[in-house]
Formats: C-alpha cells, sequence, structure tokens
RNA sequence: GGGCGAGUGGCGGAAUGGUAUACGCACAACACUUAAAAUGUUGCGAGCUUUGCUCAUGAGGGUUCGACUCCCUCCUCGCCCACCA
C-alpha cells in the first residue's frame, strides 16, 4: 500500500482524541510529574501562524518524548483572549470580540489537532472568560491589600491612534508596540502595579533559572541596575536630591540641569526668566517621545534663574532645565560636569558653560576625558583615584547628612490600566464617603457593549455603560461608581500556568494542592521577544504570590526555551501585508502533517529557525516514504544484521541526547542516515522486527500517525507512545573497529581499519611500516608522536 | 553609545580543539519507461602536473603537534536596549 498520510493522520487524531493519549492523570502517584509549557496563543488571526507551529511542534516533540521515557506529562494550552487586537477588529467590523475570539480559538483548536500536536484539551483556558478573569481580578486584590497596586499622576506613554496608555515595556524606540504609531507624553492618573519593589529579588534570582543567557542578559539590562551617590543640593530654601555614578567628578560639576517637568521648576524659575522657561516647556510638551530621544539633534535647554550650592565647596552653579534629562529616572536632575561627560560637553560648547578639569589624564580643550584617573582641582580629595575617591567622598557626604550610596534601576512600575473595553475590569469602586474601594464580589463582569470605540479624551468605553458605572458602595451602600478601566492583558498571562490545573475552580484562583505537586514549570517553551514583558511579569507575579504564601516556589519557569523564527523564502520576515506568508495547513494538504511537523524542525537548530524553502520538504517526505515501505524481518527470533544493529544503538543515543537539548535538526539527519544505511544495497543490513520497532519508537515523536500505523501494522494492539523509550547498548554503541587516522604534522595522510582499542605502540608501529607514511616522514625518526584513543595518530617531523 | 549573537559549497545547514562540508535541496549522468513523473545508482567546494597534491570555514595575525572551534585586531550582518547621568 502507498503512503497515504491524509488518511492515517485522520485515523491516529481520533484515535489519540478517543483514547485520550498522552493526556495526564493529575493525581498519578507511580510517575515523575513534567509540566511541559508553551506560551499560550493570541487567537486573532484567521489562522494559526507558522511561528506557533514551530513552537508548539517543538515543544510536543519533547514532550511525547518525555512521555515515552516514564514521565507523567502535562501539556495544557489556552487562549490569551483580551486585548487590542480583537477590540480593534470589532471597531473595524462591529463583531463582538467575544464573537471573533470564539471563531479563532475554534479553528486554531482544529489547526493545532492537525498538527498532531497532543494538548491536554479538557484543561483549556481562556483569558475572556468570567470564570478566569474573576481571578485576574482576584490577583489585583492581592497587589492592591498589599501596597503593590497603587493609583498616581505621571508622564506615561500614550498613543493617539489606540488612544491608551501603553506600559514602558511596550512602548519602544518611541513607537507603540501594537500600531507603530509614534507615542506621545501625557500626565495621567493611572493604576501601577510596584514591580520597581521586586528589582532586587528578579535580578538575584536570575541565578536559579535554566535560561538562555541572551535572555537573562536582556532581563538585566531592562531592569538597569546602577550603583552610585545621591548627593543633594541647596537651592535657597529648597533640596535637590541628585543621582550620579561619578561623585569623584564633584568637583567638575559647574551646572545643574533638570527635566523639565521637576516638580521645582514652577517654584525657583526667576520671574525674568519665567516666560523664556514656560515657552521651552510647552514646546518640549509637544514633543513626541521619539523626538526627545532622537540622539541626532543637538541637546537643548535653558537657564532659569536660580543658583544651587555644590556642597563639597559651596561654590553657587547655575540651574537648567533641559529636555534630554528623564524625569522619571534618578530624581530627574542630573549634575553637569562637562569637563568628564561627553554629552555634559558638547552642552557647554553650545551654551558656553565652564568647562573645569578634576580627573587628570585627558586633553579637556578637545573632549571630554570619561575614564577613570587622578584627582585635581578637588580640595582635599586631590590625588586620589576614581575608584578611591568615589568611595570617599561619599562617606564624606554620608557624615554630613548631604548624601548616601545608593542603587538605582531603570525598571519602572508596571503601568497595568487601560482606557479600552476588552479587557478584566479593574475592580475597584470610587465612594464619595469611602473613597477608593476594592470591589471583592467578583467577577465584575464585563458589559455587553456595542460601540467599543474609546473617547478622544482617553475615556474608556465602558463609562457609556450606567448599569456598569453607578453601583452601591461594598462598605457603606450609598452611590458610588466603578472604574471604567481594564487591565493591560500581560496581567491576564502573568499567572496562567497556575490555572490549568483546575480550569474551572470556582472557589479560588488555583488549587493548592494540585499547584504544589506540579509547579514549578518544568520546561517552557517560547518566543524570545516576550524577555523583558510576559516573562519579567510572570516572574514578578511569582513572587508576590510566593511571598502572600499562596504557593511554594517563587520563580515560575524552571527551564526555558526559545524558538527561532521561520522566515519567507527571501530570509525576510512573514507578513500578511507581504504576502509571505506559509501556512501549515497548504503543506499538511500536500504532504501531511507529519512531513510538515518533521521538515520545519529539519530546517535548521530549533533556537535559529531559519528561511522556508518549498523545494526542500519533498526530501522529508521521501524519507517518511522510505520508512513506510521498508520490510523488517519477520520473525523476532532473527538477529538483526551487526552493523545495522550497531548503528542503531548509535542513533538511539544521538536522537534520545539531542532531544534533551533541543536539537531536532541532528536527531532527523541521524535518523536519516540509519535509514539510508538499511537500504543500502551494498551492505547486507537487514533489520528484524523487534530492532525496526524500537526504531519507530524513536522517530515517533517527530511524526507521530506515520508510527503509530507502523506500529499498529507490526502487530502491536497499544499505541506506541503507550511503550517504553529503547535504551541502547553501550557495547553495541562502540564498534570494534575504527578508522584510525593518520596524520603527518597535523595533515590526514592516511586511515586505516584497526581494532578500536589499539595502543600507541601498536599504532606507532603500523604507521612507521605504512608505506604511503614512509615518504612524509622523510626516512627521519617522528620528534613526538601524539596519540589519540580510538581516534587518530599524528607524527611530528 | 552599551549588551548579545552570527559569518562554512549553488542553497538550508552539520562539526565547539582531532577525518571540514554530515543530512537535505538543487544540479548532472546513467538505469527503468513508448515518453514523462516517480523511483534507484553514481557524481557534485576550488585549482592542478589527478594512484595523488595544493588551497579553502568574512579578512589579517597569534596560541597549539593539530584551529570552523581558543586569543587579539578589523570588516559585514542580525537581535535587544539606548540622552539612564
Amino acid at each position: 500500500m502507498d503512503y497515504n498520510p491524509q488518511k492515517i493522520e485522520e485515523k491516529w487524531q481520533k484515535y489519540w482524541k478517543e483514547n485520550k493519549t498522552n493526556f495526564c492523570n493529575l493525581d498519578e502517584k507511580k510517575k515523575d510529574k513534567f509540566y511541559n509549557l508553551v506560551m499560550f496563543y493570541y487567537p486573532s488571526g484567521d489562522k494559526i501562524h507558522i511561528g506557533h507551529g514551530y513552537n508548539y511542534t517543538g515543544a510536543d516533540v519533547f514532550g511525547r518524548y518525555k512521555k515515552m521515557v516514564g514521565f507523567n506529562v502535562l501539556q495544557p494550552i489556552g487562549a490569551d483572549a483580551f486585548g487590542l487586537p480583537a477590540e480593534n477588529y470589532a471597531i473595524k467590523t462591529g463583531v463582538h470580540p467575544a464573537q471573533s475570539i470564539k471563531q479563532n480559538i475554534d479553528f486554531g483548536r482544529k489547526q493545532l489537532k492537525s498538527l498532531g500536536i497532543i494538548f491536554d484539551w479538557d484543561k483549556e483556558i481562556n483569558t475572556s472568560d468570567p470564570e478566569y478573569y474573576k481571578w485576574t481580578q482576584w490577583l489585583f486584590g492581592v497587589l492592591y491589600k498589599n501596597g503593590l497596586a497603587y493609583r498616581a499622576e505621571a508622564p506615561v506613554n500614550w498613543c493617539p491612534s489606540c488612544k491608551t496608555v501603553l506600559a514602558n515595556e511596550q512602548a519602544t524606540e518611541g513607537k507603540c508596540e501594537r500600531c507603530g504609531s509614534e507615542v506621545i507624553q501625557k500626565n495621567l492618573n493611572q493604576w501601577f502595579f510596584k514591580i520597581t519593589d521586586y528589582a532586587e529579588r528578579l535580578l538575584e534570582d536570575h541565578k536559579k533559572l535554566d535560561w538562555p543567557e541572551r535572555t537573562i542578559a536582556m532581563q538585566k539590562n531592562w531592569i538597569g541596575k546602577s550603583e552610585g551617590t545621591n548627593i543633594k543640593f541647596k537651592i535657597n530654601n529648597n533640596e535637590i536630591e541628585v543621582f550620579t555614578t561619578r561623585i569623584d567628578t564633584i568637583f567638575g560639576v559647574t551646572a545643574l540641569i533638570l527635566a523639565p517637568e521637576h516638580e521645582l521648576v514652577q517654584k525657583i524659575t526667576t520671574s525674568e526668566h519665567k516666560k523664556e522657561v514656560d515657552n521651552y516647556i510647552s514646546v518640549s510638551k509637544k514633543k513626541s517621545e521619539l523626538e526627545r530621544t532622537d540622539l541626532e539633534k543637538e541637546k537643548t535647554g535653558v537657564f532659569i534663574g536660580a543658583y544651587a550650592i555644590n556642597p563639597l565647596n559651596n561654590e553657587k552653579i547655575p540651574v537648567w532645565i533641559g529636555d534630554y534629562v528623564i524625569a522619571t529616572y534618578g530624581g530627574g536632575a542630573v549634575m553637569f560636569v562637562p569637563a568628564h561627560d561627553e554629552r555634559d560637553f558638547e552642552f557647554a560648547k553650545k551654551y558656553k558653560i565652564e568647562i573645569r578639569e578634576v580627573i587628570s589624564g585627558g586633553d579637556i580643550l578637545k573632549g571630554a576625558f570619561t575614564e577613570y584617573g587622578k584627582l585635581v582641582n578637588s580640595g582635599e580629595f586631590n590625588g586620589l583615584d576614581s575608584e578611591q575617591a568615589i568611595k570617599r567622598i561619599t562617606q564624606w557626604l554620608e557624615r554630613n547628612n548631604l548624601g548616601k550610596k545608593t542603587i538605582n534601576y531603570r525598571l519602572r512600575d508596571w503601568l497595568i490600566s487601560r482606557q479600552r473595553y476588552w479587557g478584566a475590569p479593574i475592580p475597584i469602586i470610587y465612594c464619595d464617603k469611602c473613597g477608593e474601594v476594592l470591589d471583592e464580589n467578583l467577577p465584575v463582569k464585563l458589559p455587553d457593549l456595542k460601540d467599543f470605540k474609546p473617547t478622544n479624551e482617553g475615556e474608556s468605553p465602558l463609562a457609556r455603560s450606567k448599569e456598569f458605572v453607578n453601583v452601591k458602595c461594598p462598605k457603606c451602600g450609598s452611590p458610588a461608581k466603578r472604574s471604567t478601566e481594564t487591565m493591560d492583558t500581560f496581567v491576564c498571562s502573568s499567572w496562567y500556568f497556575l490555572r490549568y490545573l483546575s480550569p474551572h475552580l470556582d472557589k479560588s484562583a488555583f488549587d493548592k494542592k494540585l499547584v504544589d505537586k506540579w509547579l514549578p514549570v518544568d520546561q517552557y517553551t517560547g518566543g524570545a521577544e516576550h524577555a523583558c514583558l510576559h516573562l519579567l511579569y510572570a516572574r514578578f507575579i511569582t513572587k508576590v504570590l510566593f511571598d502572600q504564601k499562596f504557593i511554594k516556589f517563587d520563580e515560575p519557569f524552571t527551564k526555558l526555551n526559545h524558538q527561532g523564527m521561520i522566515l519567507a523564502a527571501d530570509g525576510s520576515k512573514m507578513s500578511k501585508s507581504k504576502g509571505n506568508v506559509v501556512i501549515p495547513d497548504d503543506y499538511i494538504k500536500k504532504y501531511g502533517a507529519d512531513t510538515f511537523r518533521m521538515y520545519v524542525l529539519f530546517i535548521a537548530a530549533f533556537e535559529d529557525g531559519g528561511a522556508w524553502n518549498d523545494k526542500s520538504i519533498i526530501g522529508v517526505y521521501r524519507f517518511l516514504t522510505k520508512v513506510w515501505n521498508y520490510s523488517p524481518i519477520p520473525h523476532s527470533t532473527k538477529f538483526s544484521d551487526n552493523q545495522a544493529l550497531s548503528l542503531l544503538n548509535k542513533t538511539i543515543k544521538k536522537v534520545s541526547d539531542d532531544i534533551k537539548n533541543f536539537k531536532f535538526n541532528t536527531a532527523i539527519s541521524s535518523m536519516m542516515e540509519f535509514v539510508n544505511f538499511i537500504y543500502n544495497p551494498s551492505v547486507v543490513s537487514m533489520l528484524n522486527i523487534d530492532d525496526w520497532g524500537n526504531f519507530l519508537k524513536i522517530l515517533a515523536p517527530f511524526v507521530p500517525h506515520i508510527t503509530e500505523e507502523l506500529w499498529e501494522n507490526l502487530g502491536n494492539k497499544k499505541s506506541i507512545f503507550e511503550e517504553k523509550w529503547p535504551k541502547y547498548d553501550e557495547k553495541l554503541v562502540k564498534k570494534d573497529t575504527i578508522d584510525l587516522v593518520i596524520q603527518v604534522n597535523g595533515k590526514v595522510r592516511d586511515k586505516i581499519e584497526v581494532n578500536a582499542d589499539i595502543s600507541e605502540k601498536e599504532a606507532t608501529k603500523l604507521v612507521l611500516s605504512n608505506n604511503k607514511i614512509k615518504p612524509w616522514l622523510n626516512n627521519q625518526e617522528p620528534k613526538r608522536i601524539i596519540f589519540v584513543k580510538g581516534k587518530l595518530i599524528n607524527m611530528v617531523v
């Protein structure tokens, strides 16, 4: 019979569904648990993106392998269903987000099944379902009650097109992550989660994680710890704290620059400068984030008429404002040291501010000297090295109560409120008598709106629903108003891995016993683009829940792997607008899911990804056809050919090791080598049924349908995934004979077949009498002989 | 500007101190066929004076008996962050 993937794939997908193959038993006691998690998907488009297919296929191979080696594997999936894309789609089409989301989830489920990916479908979750977001709201309450959720007026990123605020992480390069519009700064009253309280622990606990180094580096960079000194300057009767990493340059300070938004600016600006200063502030307010952070543009600033006192030498220094100073970092103020900071140097040249050298080693007429050196022009600290000076000056400040050693982080608190419809409502009620009241009568259900458009003023569409807004205060019963804001979707996804274990539980967010047993996640697989968003937020929320004793672990994901990106044939990113998107369905129809799965993993190393090539997929199909057509020796009492058996054992070892390390591409090529070998008519290479069956088992995680069918054809009654992963025989992996490589001066001159355990003496003897080697030795005794057992011998002459 | 990574045949890629180019695609020749497809066999880095030799892993240098692999300098590309004081 010919290989007909469509037919057998349908058959086995049905079989897995009916027999709940690979679905884990949460209460199983004999086997060790293994929580194999993939990042859940956003059900926005109409097709599962190939990136998801890639991600989930790799994780599925790994999960099926883990099951076969004897673990009780939990492999759940769900939908991250709240958020802007569904809402924007609703505004455009009038289709309610709940409806389009449902359609997309149904479609996604079908697609994942058609890829032969096994998920525990009975544990599926949907973050936009009230039974789920009830507990997202509960989570808000946990943070709120512990002082980790607060409301504050702050300059925030505002996307004029999406008409909503964005978290710092969602507004990179001054552009909206979703729509690409230029983000502007607005002062708004918003809800924040105090992730900054956890900055140090988030850094410290990186040690505990088996994660890709670059992901940890990205998080470190994002948290941005820097050690320095806070120093107080007096301006009239006011005090201003400035952060610096270079307190050794304090005697070179010739100005103080404040952010235009700094609260003291209005207070200390003198009347003759007021007009100019107000003018400057209003211009910089109008600038977009992109303009303000454009490095190419010259820095600007204005003198505000006030003077500050340098506490070390009591010198009077002018105070300026400049919009390159970030309001939210280091107190929004900078001490200006043009001799030893490049940016300050340029600014000083432009505005003719004094440049005073205090660290020797450079030429301050030519440019700023930014390295460490010996202090000059620095009073009693003259002659010290920068490093010593930093310590001594900081100590001096601490003694005089004028400053202290300080650690600053770039990480800012997580802005979680959104003035949009499609999200989990923030469970807060405003009462005239009681003020801000946490609503613990959950869920606070989203009303069924027809008009989802946000207002131009940035008010949430939820404000339109009077039934939603007008409520009674839970404390005193008098009329009150509900908050109309919803939460950032990243709040929903920061705890979803706890919910899978009890997706419909009504009494609490998660089943504590099951969470104690199953968490933390053993293997997490998903995109690297989440390094500073989801992966950081989930770690933060986990630590909060740990501190409040809801869970017993403080890191959610022990081991993390990323999949690379599958690119279009020309190496560019796939996008709908370019029309170069690869849709798995087309290939599943043509070649079958098994071929698709194996090919996508064969393209390149999993973590690298690579370009999709339409032509190469045929190679995998040919390989599977060969597997399909192979006939082993029917009686299992007969032994297989020795060479074939040896290679089989080697292949088992190689495939096992490679799957463990997510190196699917090389696992596949070694299985191809094996099949090529047993097909080669020039060698006797028959396998008996048992050995062939073992090969099918190691092949099974990659191509589950065809292997199930062939396994059944061999006369087996149970699924191949009920089988134990084959063990390899160490003796058979090692060959009796090897090709010993003979080198002269490091160059290969011959290869001879010898016993694998040949000694150096014997090998030397053979080499010296070898006719091909003799001419290279030039009748000389080798100066040195390097012998690598089982591999090579190198004669140095 | 800072951080991380990569550069290997016509193409995707393998090899992390020990046989460079595994595996796959494409291509060519042959077999089968009326023919084509499919399949199979063989070949396939470059050059040369071709039983073999020389050169070749972005460029140049170094360490080593031996370097795609380690070190230094430079070039190119990708990703992340970026006026962070």
